[in-house]
DNA sequence: AAGATTATTGCTTTATTAGCAAATCGTCAA
DNA sequence: TTGACGATTTGCTAATAAAGCAATAATCTT
């Protein structure tokens, strides 16, 4: 992550805090919660949030909650275009018909894992495509596979007096990160997992009984070769 | 739009803004050029961008330019999981495969449509699903119906002092744009168009040579019926 | 309907921000 | 390789925007 800039601007720090609090949130959410999430003084979010809503990223409801605003999905759906994500879903499709397993591709941001492509053995494609869900990287063989590519001081930072979804401790955590580092790929919870993308920290990965330690041999070709098509696709 | 609070927060309003003019640009753009374009001062944008940058929402590039970060398709995800939109997929693919035509849906924000969905005939459906492009509105038969909903005075605010893509005036607009919202949907260049949400402004349609004034009322229910399918599906 | 809770406004003080000039960096041409 | 040029970034000071407190308005609960 690129350093501040000598001069930071800390009204939109704490701006895009607020933004990221309220879209992370499943129901709009009111001033006060927000407040007391972040540590910040009410009057204050008032006006952010506000002035958030009146620019289309937040709306404002007839609670008088916020929520997300018209202004995301276009962002969204530029930065999908321009990060050419979408073009995976076809490698993706082929890998899942392959296997049958869980299929998933992923992106990593602090603690969350984004899923972009999800699909149950035997799913329906359309539902796996647009799922679009967010978990805990810990509980995610992507997320792990992710997360052991951060430096243990930058997981320290993330995780440090936070209970750690699936994991009982900070020095387990980091073993586990610790070996998916050394092998290049992550198995967790009968998932495999590959990063195929440092930049927006993105992963694939499957899951079944029949993926584990002893077994990786067998599968890990065919995922490597899914990374190889995407990264043909997303360079073309 | 709500009103902007009694005391609005100005960094907040720009540093948004330099957001949006980054992540809708397809290739890194530098401090100077956001600086132009937005008639902003140009230390005063590489502290915004560079706050930006920090925070994970844009990315500074090896060039010293700036492209969206990783965390916005978080951001992208968290949206499309709240807003549920991904679930008129199902209905949308149905729809497509039922006539066979250009199909597709988007939402409006300021002078833009984002498709969510886009199949050409025969298209895989693979690749319409995920294509996430961006195009100005009053090319888009989606925009016409969704810009419909506004009043004239929101149009001629957006358009005034501004080439209008497809239009030779903004009257010409105006009337356009009355007509479909007399009627309840649109209809222009071969695309039937019709709203089916207003908080984010998404719209359905689809488009062929077989689509013009005279034979709307043969296309018009199955429209309806998808518009329909998709609302269950939204608020089940 | 009344009271409690939450959001919003007005005002004053304070801290952050803006802009100018200088320094640094990156690229290109000779 | 070196120097020139354009773009980005920094340092400093003045100005203005933002912060917070108390009061007011709106919404929710009983």
């Amino acid at each position: 992550m690129v350093a501040l800039p000598k001069q930071p601007n800390k009204s939109l720090i704490d701006g895009i805090r607020c933004l990221q609090e309220v879209l992370s949130r499943a129901e709009p959410v009111g001033v006060g919660q927000v407040a007391t999430e972040l540590g910040l003084e009410t009057t204050r979010v008032h006006r952010i949030l506000r002035t958030l809503a009146a620019s289309g990223m937040l709306r404002w409801t007839d609670k008088r909650k916020y929520a997300p605003g018209p202004a995301v999905p276009v962002l969204a759906t530029q930065t999908m275009h321009a990060s050419g994500f979408y073009r995976a879903i076809g490698p993706m499709v082929e890998l899942h018909k392959d296997l049958n397993m869980i299929t998933a591709m992923g992106l990593l941001w602090n603690r969350s894992v984004s899923y972009l492509f999800h699909a149950e053995p035997d799913q329906a494609l359309t539902s796996a495509i647009g799922s679009f869900d967010v978990w805990p990287a810990t509980v995610s063989g992507l997320g792990v596979a992710l997360l052991a590519l951060q430096t243990d001081q930058t997981v320290e930072e993330l995780y440090v007096g936070r209970e750690i979804p699936g994991f009982n401790s900070l020095p387990h955590l980091l073993d586990t990160l610790s070996e998916a580092r050394e092998r290049g790929y992550a198995i967790h919870h009968n998932t495999l997992a590959i990063c195929i993308d440092e930049t927006f920290q993105a992963a694939i990965g499957f899951s079944s009984q029949k993926v584990s330690v002893k077994s990786v041999s067998k599968y890990l070709p065919r995922l490597l070769k899914c990374k190889q098509e995407i990264l043909d696709v997303l360079h073309a």
